[in-house]
DNA sequence: TTTATTCTGTACATCGCTGTACAAAATGAT
DNA sequence: ATCATTTTGTACAGCGATGTACAGAATAAA
């Protein structure tokens, strides 16, 4: 019916969730993103419709492969505590490894997205919103299993997340081996969040 | 001897420390801020030599008023942790009455420096580090007060120092009233540097 | 083959930023 | 008044970014 597009569109979001990830949002140029593509600003703004609504699909599909996903899978045979130190140690691990130093994409564009760019702002909001509901639920399956003394589980899941947050920023200043990780998981063990699970 | 400079200095230097606060470090051209003062960009040149100078500068001028400073204060008649806790509760304040939601200058500029201005980076990386450093020195006065159970000081410094980190980039997301504040003497407790105050 | 549809490439006019270079202005000291 | 010094203003030449508009290319269906 119509001429298919020249270029894997899934494909180019996730080249340019890498882009942004790595040079920051505004870093990232309409410009500079289509000649990384090799395509044209017109095939960009075709595809895409602006920079904004790119971000949104980003952070989108970002949301998917984040920190709620995995630790979603919690059953029985698994405790909450142990699905989030787990992650956690996992997330470190990848921030050390990571030479250049992103960080967590979401937390990384609150600088430039907060009060800087109407459009974002509310979606950016949301994803944190989403995220502190989620961590509020598997903190109140925590309490209801009794791994976890009774708490505000909003205050927990916020102080959890302000650690995450925290790591993520943390991550690109210090960068001695293994120090993030004792930086979390002394936070984690001091939130009462700490399970003990096995790093190789 | 010279003809005098026609705007104040160090005037101009916070003006600037607000502009690059607010908008960050690469939203602020030498165009915007030389405007900012009414001048033009060659006098812009001539008394800061350069965009990246000038930064060094304000983040010096940011140390000595950061929490670094009034957190020093600390003499017999006042335990460490409630220094670190008026300090804190102080911080949540200014963040929650901040309408720009700036965060903090040094955090904020995270994202923008490391990995992407080589200049910057080794003087944003010892702003941090000096922190940390004296972060440590009074979690050792802490300990040998008997404040503070014995415990890994650089450790609880940078723990504490992340859980800070979160809070600046935090304060931009959650904006209920109490809220940054509930984190922070959740976090405080955990970590055992909660010290009693009285907050109107 | 023609038609409708959609994608792509080129071009446009505009804007802001960069760092430097050089001339002009203003002052203190002699 | 002249000189040395420093600040300031103007100008330059170049770069990259922006969003749109329009023409051309490619395809599926009729």
């Amino acid at each position: 019916m119509n001429r298919p597009k020249e270029f894997d569109r899934d494909g180019a979001v996730v080249v340019l969730m890498d882009e942004i990830w790595e040079h920051g949002f505004d870093a990232c140029s309409v410009n500079s993103m289509s000649e990384k593509l090799g395509i044209t600003r017109s095939s960009f703004y075709n595809a895409f419709g602006s920079k904004e609504k790119l971000f949104a699909e980003i952070l989108d599909i970002y949301s998917e492969s984040g920190p709620s996903r995995e630790m979603f899978e919690i059953n029985e045979s698994r405790s909450v505590l142990n699905s989030i130190t787990e992650k956690m140690f996992e997330i470190c691990r990848l921030q050390e490894q990571d030479k250049a130093c992103r960080g967590c994409l979401a937390a990384s564009s609150i600088q430039e997205i907060v009060k800087k760019n109407n459009e974002l702002e509310p979606v950016l909001k949301s994803f944190f919103n989403q995220n502190i509901q989620y961590f509020e639920k598997i903190i109140g399956i925590a309490i209801k299993r009794g791994e976890l003394e009774d708490c505000d589980t909003r205050i927990k899941a916020l102080s959890l997340q302000n650690m995450m947050v925290g790591l993520s920023e943390m991550s690109k200043i210090f960068r001695k081996k293994g120090e993030l990780w004792s930086i979390c998981e002394h936070s984690l063990k001091a939130l009462g969040l700490y399970g003990e699970i096995e790093h190789g």
